[in-house]
DNA sequence: ACCTGAACACCGTTCAAGT
DNA sequence: ACCTGAACACCGTTCAAGT
């Protein structure tokens, strides 16, 4: 009680930290952390071990294999979404205004992870019907109740769920791509060169360059979802 | 001339067959068959050279790097786009009949590659405002051009191009993702088990669990193409 | 001119061994 | 119970060497 946790080692200056201990939680934490900051591509086993002060040996007690580090990282991220205070998983005001909240919530998890929502919106997920970016039973569920409570139609629900996915998917898979993101395999080492792409031969592109380089993904979003609900109304019963 | 082509070998039986020559066109045709035949992850130099009958380092002569190898697959599959009889490059019925061609183009495209398609539409491209899957300035200059001239405004056409995109990468995507293509990573080494998910407590997912698995892909694609259409009408000016 | 062998610095993963 | 060292079968990439 009266001894104070210390240890005859002392800090012996790791990598990061002296951190606590390993669990599979703390595992897929770091990894999240870790691809945020290098992207997806330079995160292996060995160099995850590492920046938690362990050798990489032992990340398998909790982990069964990278891909299944990979599926675990997504999830945990994911779970962001239940916790935003501005999401409901059952309507309160209204199924328009469930999938407006829904919708935000994604994108702010979106760009809240840039490096991470590549992952989400393309490994494989556990059914072909739960689709990316909503990936988990639970939150189809919800969608579902919300539409069918609504007076949408089974089909009409089901697909209202698929046009909402694609949506989203489009979106913010751009989205995040436009901001750098690891959208597939990169090169963070190389900072991306101005590039400065040759326009000769494409008058348009040399009059609209500047347009196309404004980022309007804002506007974009409100006014796509928006045209999106409308289509959404139409299908109602 | 009357000599037969035959050396003193023979043929010696190598992975494939006795291949003619080693030059890039090759290389890239014989990367993107490899992908579709055993998915993105499986690619690796030194398979890709057995597949050609040579030694991994020989590719070097041709390709850079594996990214660069990556890249030029991405090229050679789009570049079907081009061939499509029945895809213009420039508007011949007017704007809606050239978008609507060229949704279709690609989307037979993503059908035809389902394992090439994560790549085109998630690899990096080379400016921000070129967006997957549309991927090249020729075919960005072609779609502005299209809608410029047909009474859009420099901003309307823009905007629509950013439509159109996300609109055709969520939809493909989804849809090859569907047909249990390498988005992302995957393992086609186990041919995805049965994998009859548990549906209890989920009242809503087990009533509607057949509606679900159904294939609604192209009524869907059709449907939302039209809206998206609709929606670019009202832009115009 | 074109391909290869050997080498380097990495991987993911397994397993017997250490504490 | 938890972590590690050593090993295996792979990677991408470089480069001097072979034909």
């Amino acid at each position: 009680m009266s001894e104070p946790e210390k240890r005859d080692s002392g800090d012996r200056g790791t990598a990061t930290a002296e951190k606590p201990r390993l669990d599979r939680q703390r595992i897929l934490e770091a990894g999240a952390a870790f691809i945020e900051q290098f992207g997806p591509r330079h995160l292996s086993m060995r160099r995850l071990g590492t920046q938690l002060g362990v050798e990489a040996m032992s990340l398998y007690r909790y982990v069964p294999s990278r891909e299944n580090l990979l599926d675990g990282i997504v999830e945990v991220v994911i779970d962001d979404l239940y916790k935003d205070p501005e999401v409901y998983s059952e309507p309160r005001h209204g199924w328009q205004d469930y999938l407006l909240r829904l919708a935000h919530g994604l994108r702010r998890l979106a760009l809240a992870h840039p490096q991470v929502f590549p992952l989400i919106a393309t490994r494989p997920t556990e059914a072909p019907w739960v689709r990316p970016p909503l990936r988990s039973l639970r939150w189809v569920e919800s969608f579902l109740k919300a539409l069918t409570s609504a007076g949408f139609s089974d089909q009409a629900a089901v697909d209202a769920y698929r046009a909402f996915s694609s949506f989203l998917l489009g979106h913010l898979l751009l989205e995040v791509a436009a901001m750098g993101a690891d959208v597939g395999p990169v090169d963070e080492a190389e900072p991306r060169p101005p590039k400065s792409t040759d326009l000769n031969g494409y008058p348009l592109l040399q009059r609209l360059q500047e347009r196309l380089s404004e980022d309007r993904s804002e506007q974009e979003f409100e006014e796509a979802l928006e045209s999106l609900l409308d289509r959404l109304e139409a299908l109602q019963a």
